[in-house]
DNA sequence: ATGTTCTTGTGATCTCTTTCACAAGCGAGA
DNA sequence: TCTCGCTTGTGAAAGAGATCACAAGAACAT
């Protein structure tokens, strides 16, 4: 099996499941690379290639059967199993992650949920008890808590991964805008709304320049 | 001026900048790439690289000067001027957005809000009223809204981002977990916390398999 | 059987990003 | 003014990822 798969792959990988997830509820028998291209906005050739990483799915002259590619992706993705997830911080966006019904449906069990405001610990958010944090060791051992997701203030993200991770975590996701540093081994991923929007930013701004350019030169 | 930036380095910029206004209110004079790198998490030759393609900020034997690049960095992105942001769907992300306070002070103002539920049309949200989604068209152009935020159900979005665009949107944030199309000329770009997640598994399982593999080359 | 039509899997190639390495430049101190 | 220590800016090299292009199958019709 493939020795580095980069991050992109895996991204376009988690977007052909969804893909196959879909055709597969639909009864659609077989698609082609093409078809799951164009789905997900790639091309046939970054499909296949994607995939040939991990073996050789398809059928030449047929495509790919459905059901047979979704199963063989949730197995590389690890998606076999289900995957017991906390949630550190239950201000805005932790409370509206914990009503995120998406997660139950597609693996992930929202195991525990952990805030330092007393005021809030004991609340029932989405059927999930808030706790105080002394509870965070005790309940990520006994619930085998894999994955944290870190929906503190900046201030408390760090101190938050790195007992997260103490206590058994073995990936964290990151909302906090923040870099937060955790030990190697430890996978990491974070979700920046600012990030993102500057970034709009730029783009808007850059396309506009590009536009005076050109203006420029019909001149 | 540079040709094409890449997403990368746009988003590396953010980091820097974020990393300079910090350093900046706390009024550290001078920063050097390897400074800036070291916060940001990447190398000081991939900030003078990123930083490279927009100009020569620094002085040679001292670094960069803070409150200076980070001005430098603001004009670059398009962050001295004011922008307009509404969000489309004031459900339970929807609504965390419009109470999240660094919008404002980042210069993005949060300037609509629009939901199809007649119970929600009316609330008062982070001191945003929720309007209909029959005033969106008027009031884009009224407030000049150039960035939509959809968080929309799924089966909504892409309805609802075609309609932000006919309005005016020049970007596009995507918290709905499907792919949207947009005209090209408009920016666009998606949090989806369930790719991210998926992409944690990967990683984990992944990373349980090299250790496997490790384990028998042991033996 | 044979030919026709599709679509996969994959080396080869191209393009984009990151890293390397060092001359050029700046300030401080003698 | 000259030297020394330090850090930038940037071509050149290396590395990664995306795209091309085509031989190798698979089904089906004749
Ligand atoms: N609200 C948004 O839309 C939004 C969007 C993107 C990112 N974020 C980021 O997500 C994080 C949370 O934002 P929010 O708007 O939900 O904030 P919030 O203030 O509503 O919630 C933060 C919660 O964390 C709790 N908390 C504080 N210290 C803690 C600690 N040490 N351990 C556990 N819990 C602690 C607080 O009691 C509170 O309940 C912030 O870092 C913010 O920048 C928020
Ligand atoms: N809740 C989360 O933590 C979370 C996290 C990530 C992504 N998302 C995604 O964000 C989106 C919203 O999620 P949510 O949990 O806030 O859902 P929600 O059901 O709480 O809110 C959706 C809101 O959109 C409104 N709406 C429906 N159709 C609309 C339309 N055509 N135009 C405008 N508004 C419309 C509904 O009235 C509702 O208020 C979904 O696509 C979801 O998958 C949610």
């Amino acid at each position: 099996m493939a020795r580095k798969i980069s991050d992109s792959t895996v991204r376009r990988l988690s977007r052909y499941l969804r893909r196959l997830r879909a055709l597969d509820r639909r009864e659609q028998k077989v698609v082609s690379s093409r078809g799951l291209a164009e789905a997900t906005g790639t091309t046939a050739a970054q499909v296949r290639k994607d995939l040939s990483h991990f073996g050789s799915f398809g059928k030449r002259g047929q495509g790919y059967d459905v059901h047979d590619l979704r199963v063989q992706l949730e197995e590389i993705l690890g998606l076999t199993r289900r995957w017991s997830v906390a949630v550190l911080g239950v201000g805005k966006i932790g409370s509206a992650l914990l009503g995120y019904g998406f997660f139950t449906e597609r693996g992930f069990d929202v195991a525990a949920a952990f805030d330092a405001d007393p005021a809030k610990v004991g609340l029932d958010l989405g059927g999930v008890r808030v706790q105080p944090l002394s509870e965070l060791e005790q309940t990520f051992s006994d619930r085998g808590v894999s994955i944290a997701i870190i929906a503190t203030p900046v201030e408390a993200a760090q101190e938050m991964a790195t007992r997260a991770v103490r206590a058994g975590a073995r990936a964290v996701l990151n909302f906090a805008p923040v870099k937060l540093n955790v030990p190697s081994g430890v996978a990491m991923r974070e979700m920046d709304v600012t990030l993102e929007l500057e970034g709009l930013c730029y783009m808007v701004t850059a396309a506009g320049h590009v536009a005076d350019r050109l203006a420029d030169d019909i001149e």
